[in-house]
DNA sequence: ATGAAAGCGCTAACAA
DNA sequence: TTGTTAGCGCTTTCAT
C-alpha cells in the first residue's frame, strides 16, 4: 500500500507546521496568501486526501448509516435500498449494508458488527425469524447506546423508534373489496408469510373488507402455508373447492405458484378466478396473463426511512418524539382482476 | 447520544492507567489476576465495546469493502451482492455499497466517496455511461493510491487489477449452437447492451457459433437497439422477416420484450420460433412460455470478487501479478427452445 | 504489576 | 502569520 501523504509530510516538506498546512488547506484567512498557495498547490500535486479514519475519531460521527435487509432478491426491498440510496448518496451517506438473510442469527452478528464499526444510524427490517422470536434484544441495545435507528415493513411495537410501514390492512382491504366488487364472490387469502407483522396485517385487512361486504369470514379460505409445508399440496386442496372466484396472494411468488396451478386447472382468467397480490415487481407484470398488484412504493419508503434517520442523527440534541409514518399502498389493476365499471 | 464509555472512563473509576486498562481487557499477562478480573466485570457491566474508529486509525485498516453496481434490481447484480456479502461478511468485512445507476459521474462521486471514507478495497462493476465513455481515471487514481480492486462482468482491460468475468463469449457460442442444433435456421441476436464490454463479447459469440456451423453472418440479424430507440418498433421490423426462427436476446428485458411480440404474431414458441436468454432470474423462469437461460452464475461471481479481494488486501505485500478469473455460463434448457436428441 | 509516553491523522483553542 | 498544545480512543514499547 503506497503510503497516503498526510499533513505532517506536507509540512516536513515545507518545514512549517501541521497546524499551518490544515488551515492552509482549509483557506484560512489566518494563512499568508503565497504559504497558502504553495501548500495547496503541493497538496494537490500529491492528491493529498484527508483521513476520514482521523475526523471520524474527532467529530465521533461516521457519516455512515446501517442497512439490515432480510433479502435482495425480494423485488421490494432491492427498491427500498435503491430508496435509501439515493437519499443517503444525496446527503453525503455512505451506506454499510447487510443482508440478514431471514436469519436472527445473522441479524443479531450484523447489529454486533455494525455497532463496532460505530454508525451513526441504523436503517432495518426486522428478519422472518426475528419476528418469529420476538427477541429485539440486540436492536434494544443498540438504541439505549445512542444510535438512532428507523425500522421500516417489519416493524415491532416493542421498540422505541421512528418507522416506516406500508398501510398493510388498508391495501388489503382495497384489494379484497376491489375484488368483491368486481363480482367474485369467494375469496380466499394465500399466505406465506404469516409469521411477519406485515403478514397478520394483510389478514385483518381481509377480514375487515368482508366484514364490510357482509360476507362471512371463512377461516379455511385464510390459507397459511408454512416454509416447510408443501405449496403445491396445500393449494390443490385449496383449489379443489371450485366456488373460489379470488385469490388475494399476501406476497409474488404465492402469485406467481397460485397463477400455475389455476393455469393448469384451466381456469379463465380472470372470469372464473381472480388474483390480486402484494408487492409490484417486473415479475406479476409479465406473467401471462399479467398479476394486478398492491403497490408497497418500496422506494418511496426507502427514502422516507433514510430521510427520517439522518434528520434525527443531524439533530440528535432535539429529543422528538418518534413517529411512525404510513405509506399508502395503491391498486394497480391488470389481467388478473376484473374491471369495475 | 448517551456516550460510550472508554478505556479512560474505565481507568478513572479504578484510579489505574488507561494502558492497565487495555491490557486487563486484553487478559495480558502483565495485569494482576484481581485487577484484571475487577476490570473485565466492570467492562461488561457497562458494555464496553472498542471504539473501532480508533482502532481503524491505529491500523490503517478499516476492514471495509467498497461496492459499486450499476443496478440493483437487475437479477444478475442482486445475485453477485449476495455472494460478495456471504463472503465479507464471513470474514468479517463491512461492505459499503453504491450503486451507480449506470451513471458516470454517479461512478465517480460514488469511488471519491469511497476513498475518502478510506476502504481496505473495493470491487466494482462499471456503469454503462463508463464503459461508452472509456473514462477511467478515478479507478486509475484509486489503484494508484494502492487501494486493491476488483471488477467484475463489466471490466475494461485498460485497468490492472483482478478481474472476474462471465465466459460471455462462450455462454453466447453455446446458446447460439445449441439454437443451430435444435434446428434453428437464422437465429438472430437482439441486444440493448452494445455498449457494455459483454454484450460485445456476447456478439463475437455468437458470430463464432454461426462460422462454426459454416452459416452466413448477416448483420442485419444483428439488431443493436440503443437505449434511446423504441424496442417494439425496431422489433417489429426484424420479425417481418418470417424467416427468423431464433433469437438470442443478449438481457432479460430484450426476452421478456421480444417474447411479447413474438406471443402477439401467434407464433407457435419453440418450433416456429426459439428463444435464448442471458441471466437467469425468475423472471424468465415463469414466463409463459418460460425461457431458457444462460445462466452466469452470479452469486459465484460475487462470492470469488470478494475472495480475491480479501486476499490482496489480506497479503498487501506480496505483490502477485494480477488474475482475471472466468466463471463458466451454463445453459438452463426450458420452454422456449427445443430439445437436441 | 503498573504506568508514562509516543503515535495513528487531524482540528481548534490559544500563544507567540 | 505561524506554531504549540491538547485531545479524539486506542495500542504498544519502554520504563518504573
Amino acid at each position: 500500500m503506497k503510503k497516503r501523504i498526510t499533513l505532517k509530510d506536507i509540512a516536513n516538506n515545507f518545514n512549517v507546521s501541521i497546524a499551518t498546512v490544515s488551515k492552509a488547506l482549509k483557506d484560512s484567512h489566518e494563512i499568508s496568501i503565497q504559504t497558502k498557495e504553495k501548500i495547496q498547490e503541493y497538496a494537490k500535486l500529491h492528491h493529498y486526501k484527508p483521513n476520514v479514519t482521523a475526523l471520524n475519531l474527532l467529530n465521533k460521527r461516521t457519516n455512515t448509516i446501517g442497512v439490515v435487509i432480510p433479502n435482495i432478491m425480494n423485488t421490494f426491498f432491492a427498491k427500498v435500498f435503491m430508496g435509501i440510496e439515493h437519499i443517503a448518496s444525496q446527503k453525503g451517506y455512505h451506506l454499510v449494508s447487510c443482508i440478514s438473510n431471514e436469519s436472527y442469527e445473522k441479524e443479531v452478528k450484523t447489529i454486533d458488527l455494525l455497532k463496532h464499526g460505530s454508525l451513526d444510524g441504523v436503517i432495518i427490517s426486522l428478519a422472518e425469524e426475528t419476528q418469529v422470536k420476538q427477541n429485539f434484544t440486540h436492536l434494544k441495545n443498540t438504541l439505549n447506546e445512542g444510535i438512532p435507528i428507523v425500522m421500516f415493513d417489519r416493524i415491532s411495537e416493542e421498540l422505541e423508534c421512528d418507522k416506516v410501514v406500508v398501510s398493510d390492512l388498508e391495501g388489503a382491504f382495497h384489494a379484497t373489496s376491489h375484488l368483491i366488487k368486481s363480482g367474485c364472490k369467494r375469496v380466499a387469502l394465500i399466505s406465506v408469510i404469516d409469521n411477519l407483522s406485515v403478514g397478520k396485517l394483510r389478514v385483518e385487512g381481509y377480514k375487515k373488507a368482508l366484514n364490510h361486504f357482509n360476507i362471512p369470514i371463512e377461516e379455511r379460505l385464510i390459507v397459511r402455508i408454512g416454509n416447510h409445508e408443501d405449496f403445491d399440496t396445500v393449494m390443490k386442496i385449496i383449489l379443489a373447492d371450485k366456488s373460489i372466484d379470488g385469490l388475494l396472494c399476501l406476497e409474488e411468488s404465492a402469485a406467481v405458484n397460485a397463477l400455475r396451478l389455476v393455469k393448469q386447472m384451466q381456469y379463465n382468467i380472470p372470469e372464473d378466478m381472480s388474483i390480486a397480490c402484494f408487492t409490484n415487481g417486473k415479475l406479476l407484470q409479465h406473467l401471462t396473463p399479467s398479476i394486478s398488484a398492491i403497490s408497497q412504493h418500496g422506494r418511496h419508503i426507502g427514502e422516507t426511512a433514510a430521510k427520517m434517520l439522518i434528520e434525527r442523527i443531524e439533530n440528535e440534541n432535539e429529543a422528538k418524539p418518534f413517529v411512525t409514518k404510513v405509506i399508502k399502498t395503491s391498486l394497480i389493476e391488470r389481467e388478473s382482476t376484473k374491471k369495475l365499471y
